[in-house]
DNA sequence: AGCGCTCAGCTTTTT
DNA sequence: GCTGAGCGCT
C-alpha cells in the first residue's frame, strides 16, 4: 500500500468527511443532509478500510437503496482501489448486481431484499422451505390475495391490494397472522384480512414462492433462531454500512441488529428530512434510537451541501421549517449565487408539460444542457402521461423510470412464468398463467380438475410425471379433452425440463418461444404487437448476459435479480434523454435542472395525506427531497386546473408553495389578477380543436356570469378568495382561509374585490 | 373453449 | 382515460 494512493482516498475531503471515512471501528452514525456527498463519504470508506487497514473485501457489506447504487459504488471503489480519480462522470453500469459480481474478493453490495435473497438461497433450508423458492411480485400476490377474497368473501367489494398492503405492512412490522389478528383493530375489513392473511401464507407455501416482506423476514428468522448460521454471516462481514437508514422498517432493523455482532463494526447513514417510506412501515425511530442501541457510537454530522445553490436550499429550509419535527441540521452551501427558484401557474396539466418542455428546450439550445441533466418530478406515477405526450409531441427524448415495469408487461410475464414454473414446478400462479398460453384448449374445467387431482397425487410435478408415463390413462379424473391437452403440456415441459438441466438460459428461452410459437401468437397484427415483439427482444439481449453461469444457475440468478430491480434500475440511464420520474424514486439522484410538477393541494401533498399531520410531514419531507435534487435551476409548477379520471376539477395552490416566502422565489410572468395561462389559452386552445365538455362549460360560462375566472372576491363568511372556475351557475372559488368552495352565483353573497388593492 | 364487449375501479408513494 | 375482470355470445 503506497501512500500516494491512500492519499488519493482521503483527497478534497472536507473535515467532517474525513472523519467519517477514517472511523472504521465501532458503530458510527453519520447525519448527512441531501447533497452532503455521502454516497462519496461510503465508497471512500470502504476504499479505505480495504487499502489501509488491509480489510478483506469479502468482508465488507454494503447496503445499498437500489442496486443501481450498488453498482456505481462498486465502480468507485474499485477506481480509488486503482488509483484513478474519484471525480464526477463515471459511467454508471447497469446491471451490475451482487449475483453478477466478478470473480474474486468483492464487498456484498445490494438492497436489503437481494442480499436476503442471496443469504435464503444458501440457507433456507434450516426453516423448511424449497431453495428453488420463486419470488412473488406485485401482480403475484394481487392475484392469490383475489382468488382468496373470493373464496372467502366473495361478495365483498375490498381492493385486492388495499388486503395486500395491510398484509404488508404487518409482515414489515415482524407481526405474523396470528399477530396481526391479535393486534388490530377489528372492523369488517381487518377481520377479513385476519382470515386471509394465514391462507395467504398457506398459499406462498404450497406455491414454493417468497414475498418481498418474506426475504427479509425470513431472514431474520433465520439468524433469530439458527445461531450456527448466524455465526456464519457474523464470521463473514465484520463490517457493515447501511445507507438512508432513516428508511428502514422493523425488519430490516432487526436484520441490521443481527448482523452488527460484538465488534459492532457498522455504520449508518442517513437524514431524518429525507425520510419518505412510513407508509411502508419504514421508522424515523431506527435512526433516532441508533445511539441507545449502540451507546458507545459516534456521531458525525454533515452540512456542507455541494450540489445546489444556496437559493435553491433556502426554499428547501423554508419548507422543512414547518415540520415539528425535524432535523436540526442547517445546510448550508458554497455555491453563493445562484438563480431563485422560479414558480410557474399553468392553465392544466397539458400546459403545465408544454411550459416545461418549452423551459427544457430553450435550456438545452441557449443554456447548452444536456438532457440528461433535467427531470420533471412529480407525485403520483399517472401524472407522467402529460410529459410522456408533451415529450413526444416535441421531439424530446424522455426516459420514464416507474410506472408500468418492464416486468410488468404481459408479454413479458407471460415468457418469465414459463422460467418460473420450469424453475420450480410447484408454483401454481405461473402455471395458471402459461397452462393456456397460447390457447392449447385447457380451459377453466380442465384446470379445475388438474389442480385437484394434482392435489391428490401430491403435487404438480407429481401430476405431470403420471400423466407421461401412466399406463391407465382413464384412472385420471380430468376429461378426456383437456387430459390430451394437458399430456401435450406434460410432453413439453418435459423437454423443457431437460434443457434446462443441460444447456444455457437463453437455449432454454429460445426453446419455449419456439415450441410455443409464442411469437405468431403475439401477432395478432395491431400496433401493440410491433411493442410486444420488441419488448421480447429486449428481454432475449437480458437473458443472453446470463449464459456465463450455464444450467440451472443461470436461471435462478436471473430470476432473482429481474424480481428485485427497483425502478430506478429498471431505466436506461445511457442515452440522453429527461427523466421522468416520481418525487420517491428520485431519492439520491441528481440533475441541472429540476421541474417539479402539480404542486396543487390534493396532489401534493396528497389528498390521502390531509388528515394526519405526521402523514403531512412526511409529504413535506418528499417535497424537500424533490427540492433538494436541483443543482442549479428549479421550477416549481402548479396548476389553475387538473384533469383526473376523466374529470376536470379547479386546483388549489399547494401549501408548501404559500410555505416558502415570497422573496426567496420568483415569478415566470404572473400577474396578480390575470394569470398568464390564461392569456396563453387562447393560442394553446384554438377554436379548431375539439373542447372537452368542461372546456365547452367555461366557454359558454363567460358570456352569462358577471364574474370572470381569476377574479378576486370576498365573501361574507368566507373572506377573501379568487374565482378559478365557472360552469354556468357554479362558481368555484378558491379562499385564502377556508379553501375550495363551489358556491351558486345567484344565492352567494359574494361581490368583486378591486385588483389594485 | 374462446373471443370480444362492457363496466368498474382506479392513483399515492415501492421492494 | 386506462386496464382487467366478468359475462354473454359463437
Amino acid at each position: 500500500m503506497s501512500d500516494s494512493k491512500q492519499d488519493l482516498i482521503l483527497q478534497g475531503l472536507n473535515d467532517a468527511q474525513l472523519e467519517a471515512v477514517t472511523t472504521t471501528e465501532g458503530p458510527l452514525l453519520i447525519l448527512a443532509g441531501a447533497g452532503s456527498g455521502k454516497t462519496r463519504v461510503l465508497a471512500h470508506r470502504i476504499a479505505y478500510l480495504i487499502r489501509s487497514y488491509g480489510v478483506n473485501p469479502a468482508s465488507i457489506l454494503a447496503v445499498t437503496f437500489t442496486n443501481k447504487a450498488a453498482g456505481e459504488m462498486k465502480e468507485r471503489i474499485l477506481g480509488l482501489l486503482a488509483g484513478a480519480s474519484d471525480q464526477e462522470g463515471e459511467e454508471a453500469q447497469l446491471h451490475v448486481m451482487p449475483g453478477k459480481a466478478p470473480k474474486g474478493q468483492v464487498p456484498a453490495m445490494g438492497t436489503f431484499h437481494s442480499i436476503c435473497a442471496q443469504i435464503l438461497r444458501r440457507e433456507i433450508q434450516h426453516l423448511n422451505r424449497a431453495n428453488n423458492f420463486v419470488i412473488f411480485d406485485t401482480l403475484d400476490q394481487v392475484s392469490v390475495i383475489r382468488d382468496l377474497i373470493k373464496e372467502l368473501s366473495p361478495h365483498s367489494s375490498f381492493a385486492p391490494r388495499a388486503v395486500l398492503s395491510a398484509i404488508s405492512r404487518a409482515k414489515s412490522d415482524m407481526q405474523d397472522a396470528s399477530e396481526y389478528a391479535r393486534q388490530v383493530d377489528p372492523n369488517y375489513f381487518t377481520d377479513l384480512v385476519a382470515q386471509i392473511f394465514p391462507r395467504y401464507e398457506q398459499a406462498l407455501k404450497a406455491n414454493e414462492a417468497l414475498d418481498f416482506d418474506d426475504l427479509l423476514v425470513l431472514t431474520v428468522e433465520l439468524f433469530e433462531n439458527n445461531p450456527v448460521v448466524l455465526a456464519k454471516y457474523h464470521g463473514k462481514w465484520q463490517y457493515i454500512s447501511i445507507d438512508e437508514y432513516q428508511d428502514t422498517n422493523q425488519v430490516q432493523y432487526r436484520l441490521a441488529k443481527a448482523l452488527a455482532r460484538e465488534g459492532h463494526n457498522i455504520c449508518v447513514v442517513g437524514d431524518e428530512n429525507q425520510s419518505i417510506y412510513g407508509f411502508r412501515g419504514a421508522d424515523i425511530g431506527n435512526i433516532l434510537a441508533f445511539t441507545k442501541d449502540y451507546p458507545e457510537s459516534k456521531i458525525i454530522k454533515l452540512e456542507q451541501n455541494y450540489r445546489s445553490t444556496e437559493p435553491i436550499l433556502q426554499a428547501a429550509n423554508a419548507i422543512i421549517q414547518h415540520n415539528a419535527s425535524r432535523s436540526n441540521k442547517e445546510l448550508w452551501s458554497a455555491r453563493k449565487s445562484g438563480d431563485k427558484p422560479l414558480i410557474y401557474e399553468a392553465l392544466d396539466e397539458t400546459q403545465e408539460a408544454k411550459y416545461v418542455i418549452d423551459q427544457i428546450k430553450n435550456m438545452h439550445n441557449s443554456e447548452k444542457i444536456p438532457y440528461e441533466q433535467m427531470a420533471v418530478l412529480y407525485r403520483t406515477n399517472a401524472q407522467s402521461r402529460a410529459f410522456e405526450e408533451a415529450c413526444i409531441s416535441h421531439n424530446i427524448p424522455y426516459r420514464l423510470v416507474g410506472g408500468v415495469k418492464f416486468y410488468e408487461r404481459k408479454e413479458i410475464k407471460d415468457l418469465l412464468a414459463f422460467l418460473r414454473y420450469i424453475q420450480n414446478p410447484e408454483e401454481k400462479v405461473s402455471f395458471k398463467r402459461i397452462v393456456n398460453v397460447p390457447p392449447r384448449g385447457i380451459g377453466t374445467t380442465s384446470l379445475r380438475e388438474m389442480l385437484d387431482w394434482a392435489a391428490q397425487v401430491g403435487g404438480l410435478k407429481q401430476a405431470f410425471g403420471l400423466l407421461r408415463d401412466s399406463q391407465s390413462l382413464d384412472d385420471i379424473p380430468i376429461n378426456s379433452r383437456g387430459k390430451n391437452a394437458l399430456q401435450d403440456f406434460a410432453q413439453m415441459l418435459a423437454s423443457w425440463e431437460e434443457i434446462y438441466r443441460t444447456c444455457n438460459i437463453l437455449e432454454l428461452f429460445d426453446a419455449i418461444l419456439d415450441s410455443v410459437n409464442y411469437l405468431s401468437y403475439i401477432n395478432d397484427g395491431t400496433d401493440q404487437a410491433q411493442d410486444r415483439f420488441e419488448n421480447i427482444q429486449e428481454l432475449r439481449k437480458v437473458i443472453s448476459s446470463y449464459t456465463e453461469y450455464g444450467p440451472v444457475h443461470g436461471l435462478t440468478i436471473f430470476l432473482e435479480e429481474s424480481a428485485l430491480l427497483t425502478s430506478v434500475d429498471e431505466a436506461d440511464f445511457h442515452q440522453d434523454a429527461i427523466t421522468l420520474i416520481t418525487m420517491h424514486a428520485v431519492k439520491g439522484l441528481e440533475f441541472e435542472v429540476v421541474f417539479l410538477a402539480g404542486l396543487d393541494e390534493g396532489l401534493f401533498p396528497h389528498s390521502r395525506c390531509l388528515d394526519s399531520e405526521k402523514e403531512l410531514e412526511e409529504e413535506r419531507r418528499l417535497c424537500y427531497v424533490g427540492i433538494t435534487r436541483a443543482k442549479t435551476w428549479l421550477y416549481l409548477l402548479h396548476t389553475q386546473m387538473r384533469t383526473t379520471w376523466g374529470e376536470t376539477s379547479p386546483s388549489v395552490t399547494s401549501r408548501f408553495l404559500t410555505e416558502i416566502p415570497e422573496e426567496l422565489v420568483e415569478y415566470d410572468s404572473f400577474d396578480e389578477d390575470i394569470a398568464p395561462a390564461r392569456s396563453a389559452y387562447g393560442i394553446a386552445l384554438p377554436p379548431k380543436q375539439p373542447l372537452t365538455s368542461g372546456q365547452k362549460d367555461l366557454q359558454a360560462s363567460k358570456q352569462t356570469s358577471k364574474f370572470k375566472e381569476g377574479q378576486k372576491v370576498r365573501h361574507k363568511s368566507f373572506g377573501l378568495g379568487r374565482i378559478v372556475q365557472i360552469k354556468g351557475e357554479e362558481l368555484s372559488v378558491v379562499f385564502e382561509k377556508a379553501g375550495l368552495k363551489k358556491l351558486l352565483e345567484s344565492l352567494a353573497p359574494l361581490e368583486k374585490v378591486d385588483s389594485s388593492q
